[in-house]
DNA sequence: CGAACCCTTGAGTCGGTTCAAAGCAGGTGG
DNA sequence: CCACCTGCTTTGAACCGACTCAAGGGTTCG
């Protein structure tokens, strides 16, 4: 099913260019000057917001673009064979995605939006032919593949941990670091997901992590209520993390 | 440390060139023509063997070189906070490993020999130089990297599955799959590596994989003598992978 | 032949899952 | 403004499967 359909709620945003973008630093025009971010913004097709549970894309859609996210965050997942959805990681501001439908020319996951998001397609055509005229736009497509593959390996890191614990404070530690590169505060944010997906992307059960949050409150690691997460003891939830507590 | 002191029992091999290379289709000049081939030549350090146990590079040696295997097999590995080790791959003819050092400048994983295996070294930089001055190898290098991004987020998903039989005969298909692509026997082959690595890899004991192989050997499903596979029943044992058996 | 390493197999434990029920929030409509 | 509803979260009890620990058998190599 094609997702451009699905777009429900969406609308167009007004088109701020690359060169006030808030997060460009992690984008394909990264140290090219004003005017590469002016070659890039040729290569924008449309700046939207997606609204909650809004799709960007489906899995098997045939790739076309790339898009980076500005705001908001959405969940990369699939069905497994057993028909059982698994999450492949949350992707918030200043990250780039559909990089995965690049090799097979079409996407392999089905992207949704977790909270209000503001979306930048990037024409993945029209980006190569810029990489191909300004070798330092290509270097930075290079650069940021290779930081996803990064990334990706990260997450079988955390999967192969083996308790909830473990892979809950690993997981806590690693989206706090990540906000706080983008400027946010790293021991006091919200989670926009669900439990559940939550659950999914860490090869545990919703009740499981439930538990195991209550320990962290416990333990006076973090403060956690519902979606609001505390961190009051980063020193000792990466213990947790590193299986010394 | 650095690696390359450790290269012991590795010798340089002849200089077979890109243009005859057996698994040229899977690397950077795939679709360059002669003169493409010529090229790489050029960014290729130097070709050799590595003996089993042997060291391509360690965690956080600085990045210079891409490493294309030629034969053989090869795991990536680190050590996690509590000290245990943890398998993130396994590589094998026609794979391209050190991806990972390209966007930190440092090796992130280490690289060990599980056989003996050839490897051909191929220079970043001037690996870089060349995609700059020829797009089709900038476009064989990016989609190459997405390629590695998507295995990765693959391993991510089997390490989602929750059962020890369904981890392993995801794995088996996945590996025969490998060896398929590149000319091999995809129903009769050989594991390079121990039982230890195998679990590590996929977040499992080593005595449970035993106890799993037991089972897929009493269903009829495979064979499987030490580190000999016989698949005989592929269908079967994708209904394992599928939790539908 | 011995030693080292690897693989297999068994008994018991522990932690995560399953299943189920109850609490809690946010949103809608009366 | 409150009652209700729906979806999310928490918590508990019982089960199951992977882990731990340990012993035994096999192979390879010195």
């Amino acid at each position: 099913m094609l997702a451009a359909n699905m777009l429900h709620n969406s609308n167009v945003a007004s088109l701020p260019l690359c060169s006030s973008c808030e997060v460009r630093e992690l984008c394909f025009g990264q140290g090219t000057g004003q005017a590469g971010l002016r070659q890039l913004d040729q290569a924008v097709v449309r700046r939207f917001w997606l609204e909650p549970d809004g799709l960007l894309y489906c899995i098997g859609d045939p790739f076309k673009s790339l898009y980076a996210i500005r705001s908001g965050c959405l969940k990369s997942s699939l069905r497994n064979a057993a028909g059982r959805e698994q999450v492949a990681g949350f992707h918030i501001k200043g990250d780039i995605v559909g990089v995965g439908g690049i090799s097979t020319r079409n996407y392999i996951f089905t992207l949704t939006a977790l909270e209000r998001s503001e979306i930048c397609e990037i024409h993945f055509d029209r980006l190569e032919e810029l990489a191909d005229s300004n070798p330092r736009v290509s270097r930075n497509l290079i650069e940021i593949l290779a930081r996803y593959q990064e990334r990706g390996y990260a997450v079988g890191l955390l999967l192969r941990e083996r308790s909830a614990d473990l892979r809950l404070a690993g997981f806590l530690l690693d989206f706090s670091r990540r906000l706080a590169a983008r400027g946010g505060d790293p021991a006091s944010f919200r989670l926009p997901m669900p439990r559940s997906d939550l659950a999914s992307h860490l090869a545990l059960n919703a009740s499981t992590i439930s538990k195991a949050f209550a320990r962290l409150n416990r333990r006076g690691i973090a403060q956690v209520t519902g979606r609001t997460i505390k961190l009051t003891n980063v020193s000792g939830l990466q213990a947790v993390a590193a299986n010394r507590a």
